[in-house]
RNA sequence: GCGAGAGUGGUGGAAUGGUAGACACGCUAGAUUUAGGAUCUAGUGCCUUCGGGCGUGCGGGUUCAAGUCCCGCCUCUCGCACCA
């Protein structure tokens, strides 16, 4: 063929179209359900249906897909599906700002993504869709939310939730960012409201959830669940009022107990009010009023100075009898252990500072060491002025008082956790209605397991009131209670949208099943996820859920492991040309599909592959994508015409052919792709540069194992080229090539020759060479000799293979 | 403040303690072309008296040998942040 020919012909964009076209019509994609291969169950994590496509989906799902098709081809059965998180705020919102029904707009915008994901060329599995806005779908949540309710891991509180004045509704802790306190959404600050909501107590699996020695996760994604979770050991210690009562505290050092000079509670702990005695109830509830009205912002700021007030109440302190006052203080949570705290300011910088201002005596009970002074000392230490606790270690001391409080009856050991039970209630329409009736005299009723799914009405009013939109759709709201049958009221809220994704990945298995979540013999062949994919932004949320959910269905039986999914890999961000975030309002959003229309998908999917390591992200880069344009080009351009002089050295290409196989199969097992990449081109550099030199029959052994091990990268090129060497369709059945690694190794080597370190020479040497003859060698080279002449070798170092190196005096 | 991660050419980035800068982008020169673009070839860390010298944020250390390991700083990014 000529070069004008090949000019002519190659058209990555068509044969992009060809092939896909072709992939669909032969189910190549439908998974492999072999039971005698293993099996491989890669996940990437399902997008929001905001429209159409973005480069970071691109991002997220074309890497997954290179390694989901490198797993097929080293011979796993995989399954790779895709679906649509369809619930959720944009939906509403694109409704309330421009009249569209969340379900039209959803589904529309899911119709036009179908579309774009299949421009990618990926090998999902579109069988197997889910759309978590179908009933068939959310049936699911709603059953799920039944179990929980009957496993008492679903409740009902009155509690301060925090509340986005912009959006109306509630959010969970996870969804408020920031120390301002901003709606994840929009940015607006959150304000605290009181309303009745449901609940599922994933405290209750906290300390299963710090355990991570069953998945294989990046130790960061570790990290922030540990931190998130935030367990403290320590003790609850049980302080009497004189005139009101015991009140509890929690405290992680117990053995500073005989240094507890006050006391502190919360300015909204209930009990504030009561203790406080007469002459300073004025004051008292002027402060408690004023710190309710600070923001959350000021409130929480760690640097702001504190402030407190007495409440003219005295506590006991359990250890020594002594009478301490009792403070209500804004540095106090409410949200936190009991609300109260024993104030120990010798050992505590917070008290310290709030003892300095108001005056209180501090005791040191651990002695610090010398020349200290002037601070709290939290360090380690020998316990002083703690009658029988004096003279033990930090460590000790805490054990023996927890001890002794436990015979005087006055504490116990205790664990605190930071984290929160799951707030799932939400006041808004594009939700999972939570599947409860209100009657008068039943109260609260679950509705019954064959009345599922409560079904969204479509034509509710969604605007936002401040109230859920379906409290004011009577025929929704207005029900019958399934146990005595007289009139009741439905729930109106719907579910948290972290719902729909927690149990996903089990619904893909069988998305039309209707005995259950899934079918439990799909998911013995598949279960649990072997490769999950996403981005870091839900280490906290999301797969803290999932983990959570898993364990909870493991109780209820549903599974037989612990952990939904045994590894995770968290990719990059991509960024914008000028290294921001990319957003509509700076302009820099790169859309794939002006790439895909110019370059098509493989060049697209090979550059984001390209640009550096996977987990890094980084700035998009419009010129670089040229390069990988040229290097597929360049690839394709192999296929046309082929020598068969047979001059170039055999031993050579071979060997170079079986780094190219070990170095993409070590890269894809572990996400380099990159660096594959590089290798890939190398190798088509070479080739090219060989072509015509290389008898026919070598040349096709050589382009085939080329090929293969470019299919997973760009699929379509791969089979593009398949097809033009005569192979029979489709390069992507076929196997993983192995690679014989003493091939790799070759006769002759470069020595490197360094003197006192530093690179003198580099000479040819056969590959078994002798230290003896090594050094030999290196000792008789022109440039190293002026450097060890006339000196005195201290010292040689020989390193197999690789370098000689003198160390002169 | 606490925790984690990262600092390498003009740029993105490569480098089991053993040849720093693979592979690309960009740039320079040449070929081809009416021109531009595309393509191909060669070159491209910095300095240089052309012998070589210097180079991986800064300062020490370990080692025959350090981008890599250790100690102390600096800068940046991301979490968390009065959590008792």
């Amino acid at each position: 063929m000529s070069e004008a020919a090949e000019k002519q012909t190659y058209n990555p964009v068509a044969l992009e179209h060809h092939w896909q076209e072709r992939w669909a019509e032969s189910g190549l994609y439908k998974t492999d359900e072999d039971p005698a291969k293993p099996k491989h169950y890669a996940l990437t994590m399902l997008p929001y249906p905001s429209g159409d496509l973005h480069v970071g989906h691109w991002y997220a799902m074309t890497p997954s897909d290179t390694r989901a098709r490198f797993m097929r081809m080293q011979g796993y059965r995989v399954f790779f599906p895709i679906g649509f998180d369809a619930f959720g705020l944009p939906a509403e919102n694109a409704a309330i700002n421009r009249g569209i029904h969340p379900h039209k707009w959803t589904m529309s915008n899911i119709e036009n993504m179908r579309g774009q994901l299949a421009s990618m060329g990926a090998m999902f599995d579109f069988d197997s869709e889910i759309v978590t806005c179908d009933p068939e779908y959310y049936r699911w949540n709603q059953w799920f939310f039944l179990k929980f309710l009957e496993k008492g891991l679903a409740y009902r509180k009155e509690a301060p939730v925090d509340w986005c004045p912009k959006d109306n509704t509630t959010l969970a802790r996870e969804q408020v960012i920031g120390p301002e306190r901003r709606c994840e959404r929009c940015g607006t600050p959150v304000i605290k409201k009181n309303l009745a909501q449901w609940l599922f107590k994933i405290t209750d699996y906290a300390d299963e959830l710090l355990d991570f020695s069953k998945i294989d996760w990046p130790e960061r994604v570790k990290t922030l669940q540990t931190n998130w979770t935030g367990r403290s050991e320590g003790a609850e210690i049980s302080f009497d009022i004189e005139g009101y009562g015991p009140i509890e505290v929690f405290t992680t050092r117990p053995d500073t107990l005989f240094g507890a000079t006050f006391f502190v509670m919360a300015p909204e702990h209930p009990a504030v009010e009561k203790i406080t005695t007469p002459d300073r109830a004025e004051e008292v509830r002027a402060y408690v009023e004023k710190a309710g009205r600070m923001s959350e912002i000021d409130r929480t700021d760690a640097t702001r100075q504190k402030t407190g007030i007495f409440t003219g109440a005295f506590a006991i302190n359990p250890a020594n009898e002594e009478e301490i006052p009792v403070y209500a203080a804004d540095y106090v949570l409410m949200g936190y252990g009991t609300g109260a705290i024993m104030a120990v300011p010798g050992q505590d910088e917070r008290d310290w500072e709030f003892a300095e201002k108001y005056g209180l005596p501090i005791i040191r009970t651990v002695q610090p060491p010398e020349d200290f002074e002037g601070k709290a000392y939290v360090g380690e230490g020998r316990a002083i002025n703690s009658g029988f606790l004096d003279g033990l270690g930090v460590e000790e001391a805490k054990a023996r008082m927890v001890l002794w409080l436990e015979e005087q009856g006055a504490g116990r050991g205790a664990v605190t956790y930071r984290l929160r039970d799951w707030l799932i209630s939400r006041q808004r329409y594009w939700g999972t209605p939570i599947p409860i009736i209100y009657c008068d005299s039943c109260g609260t009723v679950p509705v019954p397991e064959e009345d599922l799914p409560v079904l969204l009405p479509e034509d509710a009013e969604f605007t936002p009131t401040g109230e859920s939109p379906l409290k004011l759709h009577e025929g929704f709201r207005n029900t019958m209670c399934p146990r005595c049958e007289g009139p009741a009221t439905r729930e109106t809220d719907t579910m948290d949208t972290f719902v729909d994704s927690s149990w996903y990945q089990y619904r893909y298995l069988s998305p039309h099943y209707d005995e259950g979540p899934f079918d439990p013999e799909r998911g013995e062949r598949w279960l649990p996820v072997d490769q999950y994919t996403g981005g870091i932004e839900h280490a906290t949320m999301h797969l803290l859920y999932t983990r959570f959910w898993t364990k909870v269905m493991r109780d209820l039986g549903l599974v037989d492991f612990d952990e939904p999914m045994v590894r995770l890999f968290n990719q990059g961000i991509i960024l914008g040309e000028d290294a921001e975030k990319m957003s509509k309002s700076r302009g820099n959003v790169v859309n794939p599909q002006d790439f895909v229309d110019r370059y098509g998908s493989d060049t697209l999917r090979c550059f984001l592959m390209f640009i550096g390591p996977w987990n890094q992200g980084g700035p998009w880069d419009g010129r670089g994508i040229e390069g990988v344009a040229r290097f597929l080009r360049r690839a394709h351009s192999l296929v046309a015409g082929g020598g068969s002089s047979g001059t170039a050295d055999p031993t050579e290409l071979d060997r170079r052919t079986a780094r190219l196989v070990k170095k993409v199969t070590e890269d894809l097992r572990l996400f380099r792709f990159n660096t594959a990449l590089a290798a890939l081109m190398e190798h088509t550099n070479y080739l090219l540069a060989i072509k015509g030199e290389v008898g026919e029959s070598e040349w096709v052994e050589v382009l085939r194992t080329f090929v293969l091990v470019l299919a997973p990268f760009a699929p379509h090129h791969a089979e593009e080229m398949w097809g033009l060497m005569g192979q029979p369709y489709s390069v992507h059945e076929e196997a993983w090539p192995e690679w014989d690694e003493s091939l790799i190794v070759t006769e002759e080597i470069t020595l490197v020759v360094q003197v006192n370190g530093k690179l003198r020479d580099r000479i040819e040497a056969p590959a078994d060479v002798s230290e003896e003859v090594a050094k030999e060698l290196a000792l008789a080279s022109e440039k190293v000799r002026p450097h060890v002449e006339g000196r005195e070798i201290r010292k040689s170092v020989y390193v197999p293979g690789r370098l000689v190196n003198f160390v002169v005096g």
